[in-house]
RNA sequence: GCCCCCGUAGCCCAAUAGGCAGAGGCAGCAGACUUAAAAUCUGCAGAGUGUGGGUUCGAGUCCCACCGGGGGCACCA
């Protein structure tokens, strides 16, 4: 570039060193070289067709790598400097993967829908797509400012009319399949709709009243197979939140019933809404976890929001018919010695009888003069309580007697049946078998409403619990045709099992804790379903060729919220307010009709399941990605070992998507896959978490925050105080925020620092899996470094190139070369604060250096350029070389150099040093351990003690242990 | 209550496979430059690794218990 010409650059003010490298010059650098790239197209990934495809590029003789940031979602309060942290990581890695060699995509899209924007726009009384993409805008500019090698032809939003039409298209596809469950061996696939209807048709398959299929009206039948597709819609208990004015999935209600985000209270409510079979893919979600590379803790999460966990059904005959209960512990049968069914199960009312048998006890009845009387008061407790209520630690056990028993199948034992609100309706059949002898809750329960245990596995001696839920021999469990005694409680469970499947009254199951994902949302900002509804109210796809449907406008489109906890109230979506959209005419096949839309939009989790493919083929409008494309970046790997599934090579976000955004992902992928569309079975091979930057925050004596940058620290002797204002204030430690007044942006540091220093700051702040508090004065420390860079390329004071062209001397050559090992090793493993400390210690050392070999500030400089690209460049080009170094090799070890000449070899005495030795790093055993006991100081230190033992591990160390 | 992760200098953090506790940075101190200050440069000092046990010739690293911080799950049968 021939705008580099040092006598481009305007001297800065400082009279002794004009050509410092400060602030205001790394800023002209830095926009000098964004322009640079950006007009270059430095960072255009080729693909191996297609639009991006370019002709002359080694894309199938170079490693891949796909990269990619957790979508940002454009927030009107623009970016503070805990935001670009994993930004810049991956940029990071995705400069150094691409001077190793590799073809890099990397590029960041925004995921622009969802209900932060939709309020957002509502405060302010705009369009939200008019904001979100102002928004988008704002936070373009702010990260090209960050210089981040990005292949801007990639970039786009989930509010896009053609990533809305994919978006849709997926859903359509997802609607038009259904799970065959005997496929692949009975893993079960995806398969298409019409594959079912014809099963059908042929007559391979039973409709479930036993009709045949030509006897079904067109109605019947479509309702049979309205409910086997994946996505469907249904009349079930859904999270309801009046306070947002929508439904939510269970993944974004918490523990304690409220709303993960607004933190409104929950209901459950009955309500017709879309729902995803994810429950379908229950297995192979837990079981593909093992195949990708994931933190241990993510995968753990996600097993137990899967909670898959293997038993027994056991039916128990009633009055009111078998109640069916689910079991893990199979094997204790012979003890259970009543049941629990949940308030909320069916079949309380059919086992309430007009009066209490003679056998029911006092504490059974709850002192009320009839079952009915009792269920019902109970019942009305139970739903009068907040989940909270319901699940508080440590509460006493509740219930009442229904007044029937049922007859437990192995011993025949009449046992008598309750209704308790621990037994909870969502989980399993909503109804126990109680062996109080081994499970806790059982005890509890069984002592409080005077019920018999009975141990049916032998406690240790000396068990002094209640009840014993570990391994041991099974007792008191046999009958004429059977008996567990003696068993452990696997080999009991599986004798159980068998038993009871050749009596049919039980078999062997999994349940799971997952439910059916809740897709549809009553808001304005999301993706409209491309669904329609016909004379008989079932849904009819729109044809592909019509997608996308796009949101029409509204006269408002904020939407109807209640009274945080009215629960009564019922959701009215914004889009149901334009008849002239909801009811259209249109001709799906049978010639024009009239339609009502579906008025539900998508929640913002439907961008997110995709995106990953897009970035591949970001302007295909023929199909969601051509299959080359797809096959060549996100394929399995067989390098990476047998059963490789795929997947993006590196994904870095937060902890906080593990169970939302990352299981329904998987979701999708695995869909796509089942039909076809994608070769890989899992979207993210390999998946970081990113810690997060906090800052502290100060409150005055009110409370009140106070602004953070203009505290002052106090330090005496004891203790450090902190002041603002003259006042003491008290210091806190959490997030950034414009309401703590603790907030600093990436604009500041722009302007105080530059890009780079950022940059270097951020990735040596600490590991990046690690949080950390930001200090604002710590930063120098970066920019400190980067000076000595350029100090040690350019002179200061008449802004030539310094370096000498004299080879480099042995001692500098090897730190160069010691150097590149640890800094590959260091990038490798995505360990850039240990790589930046060591691309300081070579550059330290090559300050005190007369003269500056080129050949030790070249490789310094390229190692420098993924964390620094924009000074790296800038001394790059001055040192000479035309162009961009973002394709130069990175720099390779030489193993010669490596090798130390000597190693000091420590000698130790009783494990305390007494000695140091210079020998060659071959030094032998022997050789070592008489030069160590030749050694004064070990005379000395042993003081005439006996030599009982001479450990050596040579050359590092001699360890001589006296007698 | 159960499970997981983390505690190293005033602060952020290093320390291959158990083998010299310190790589790097901030702050501090001293000196240089400056009329002075800032910036910059040079140099210096600073902890025995949360606590108590144990294993070992040797423990920041391994084991046990506890304390402190963070996270996950939580009547899931």
């Amino acid at each position: 570039m021939s705008e580099t010409d040092p006598s481009t650059m305007t001297p800065a003010a400082d009279g002794d060193v004009p050509y410092r490298y400060t602030s205001a010059v790394a800023g002209e650098i830095e926009r000098r070289w964004q322009d640079h790239w950006e007009f270059k197209g430095t960072f255009a990934t080729p693909n191996p067709t297609g639009t991006l495809a370019e002709p002359g590029a080694d894309v199938a003789g170079r490693n891949k790598f796909f990269l990619m940031d957790m979508f940002p979602y454009p927030s009107g309060a623009g970016l503070h400097v805990g935001h670009p942290l994993g930004y810049i990581a991956t940029d990071v890695t995705g400069r150094y993967r691409r001077m190793c060699g590799d073809n890099v995509l990397h590029a960041l899209a925004y995921d622009a829908f969802g209900l932060p924007a939709e309020q957002y726009a509502v405060q302010t009384g705009q369009h939200p797509r008019k904001t979100t993409e102002e928004n988008i805008t704002n936070m373009r500019r702010q990260l090209r400012r960050l210089g981040l090698a990005h292949d801007p032809r990639r970039s786009f939003a989930t509010i896009d009319p053609g990533y809305v039409r994919w978006t849709q298209w997926i859903f359509l596809r997802i609607f038009n399949s259904w799970y065959d469950t005997e496929a692949d061996g009975g893993r079960g696939r995806a398969r298409p709709i019409d594959e079912l209807v014809a099963a059908y048709e042929a007559g391979e398959r039973q409709t479930p009243d036993g009709r045949a299929w030509a006897e079904l009206s067109d109605v019947e039948r479509r309702r049979i197979i309205d409910e086997q597709r994946l996505a469907f819609v249904s009349e079930s208990p859904v999270n309801w939140c009046p306070g947002l004015g929508t439904v939510l999935a269970n993944e974004e209600v918490t523990a304690d019933g409220r709303s993960e985000r607004g933190n409104y209270p929950v209901f459950k409510r009955n309500l017709r809404q879309w729902m995803m079979r994810i429950t379908a893919y229950a297995d192979r979600l837990v079981d593909d976890l093992d195949r990708i590379d994931w933190p241990e803790k993510v995968k753990t999460m996600q097993r137990n929001w899967i909670g898959r966990s293997a038993g027994a059904s056991v039916r128990f005959s009633t009055s009111a018919g078998d109640v069916e209960v689910f079991t893990t512990r199979p094997d204790t049968l012979f003890g259970a010695t009543f049941m629990v069914v949940a308030p909320e199960h069916p079949l309380v009312e059919a086992l309430t009888p007009s009066a209490w048998p003679e056998s029911a006890k006092d504490a059974w009845t709850g002192g009320y003069a009839t079952p009915g009387e009792a269920i019902a008061g109970y019942r009305a407790q139970a739903a009068a309580k907040t989940e909270l209520e319901r699940q508080a630690d440590e509460r006493e056990k509740t219930g009442v007697f229904t007044g029937s028993f049922a007859t437990n199948p192995v011993n025949g034992e009449r046992i008598p049946v309750f209704v308790a609100d621990y037994v909870l309706m969502g989980y399993g059949t909503g109804a126990i078998m109680a062996v109080p002898g081994q499970d806790q809750r059982d005890w509890e329960f069984a002592e409080r409403f005077d019920l018999p245990i009975i141990r049916t596995v032998q406690p240790p001696d000396g068990f002094d619990g209640k009840a014993f839920t570990a391994d041991g021999p099974a007792i008191n469990s046999a009958n004429d045709e059977i008996s567990l005694d003696g068993m452990a409680v696997d080999d009991a469970k599986t004798a159980i099992i068998g038993w009871l499947e050749s009596k049919g009254t039980g078999e062997g199951t999994v349940t799971y804790r997952l439910r059916d994902w809740l897709f549809s949302r009553q808001r304005y900002w999301g993706e409209p379903f491309p669904i329609v509804y016909d004379e008989n109210d079932l849904p009819v796809a729109i044809p592909d060729e019509m997608l996308p449907v796009d949101l029409p406008d509204v006269p408002d489109y904020s939407p109807k919220t209640y009274e945080p906890d009215a629960a009564d109230t019922t959701p009215e979506p914004p889009l149901a307010r334009v008849p002239e959209w909801v009811y259209v005419e249109l001709d799906l096949g049978d010639g024009p009709k009239r339609y009502r839309r579906d008025t539900n939009t998508m929640p913002n989790w439907a961008g997110s399941c995709w995106y990953h493919l897009r970035y591949l083929d970001p302007d295909n409008d023929e199909q969601v990605v051509d299959p080359e494309i797809e096959r060549y970046w996100m394929g399995p790997q067989p390098q990476r070992g047998e059963n490789d599934p795929g997947g993006v090579d590196l994904y870095v976000g937060g902890v906080e998507h593990a169970v939302l955004h990352l299981l329904y992902a998987r979701f999708w992928h695995k869909v796509l896959f089942d039909l076809g569309y994608v070769s890989s079975e899992e979207p993210y091979h390999r998946l970081f978490n990113q810690g997060y930057i906090q800052a502290f925050a100060y409150t005055d004596a009110r409370g009140q925050y106070v602004p953070a940058e203009a505290v002052v620290e106090k330090v005496d002797d004891a203790e450090t105080t902190y002041v603002y204002d003259g006042q003491p204030v008290h210091r806190e430690y959490g997030k950034m925020g414009k309401s703590l007044k603790n907030v600093v942006t990436p604009d500041e540091m722009y302007e105080a620092y530059g890009a780079d220093t950022f940059r270097v700051y951020e990735m040596s702040m600490g590991p990046l899996d690690v949080s950390r508090p930001w200090d604002t004065r710590a930063v120098v420390g970066s920019l400190r470094f980067l000076q000595r860079l350029w100090r040690n390329v350019i002179s200061e004071s008449t802004g030539e190139v310094i370096v000498a062209d004299e080879p480099a001397g042995d001692e500098t050559r090897r730190v160069v070369h010691r150097t590149i090992d640890a800094v590959r090793a260091d990038m490798d493993a995505l360990r850039f604060n240990t790589a930046i400390s060591r691309l300081i210690e070579l550059n330290n050392h090559l300050t005190k250096l007369d003269t500056v070999p080129r050949e030790a500030a070249e490789v310094l400089v390229l190692m420098t350029a993924p964390v620094a690209p924009h000074i790296a460049e800038e001394l790059w080009s001055r040192l000479g070389h035309s162009g961009s170094l973002a394709h130069e090799a990175f720099p390779v070890a030489d193993p010669a150099l490596l090798a130390a000449e000597t190693v000091t070899c420590v000698v130790q005495v009783a494990g305390k040093v007494r000695d140091r030795l210079e020998v060659p790093p071959s030094v032998d055993e022997d050789t070592l351990r008489e030069l160590a006991l030749a050694s004064e100081a070990v005379t000395r230190a042993l003081d005439g003690r006996a030599v009982r033992k001479v450990i050596v591990r040579a050359p590092k160390l001699v360890n001589v242990v006296p007698g």
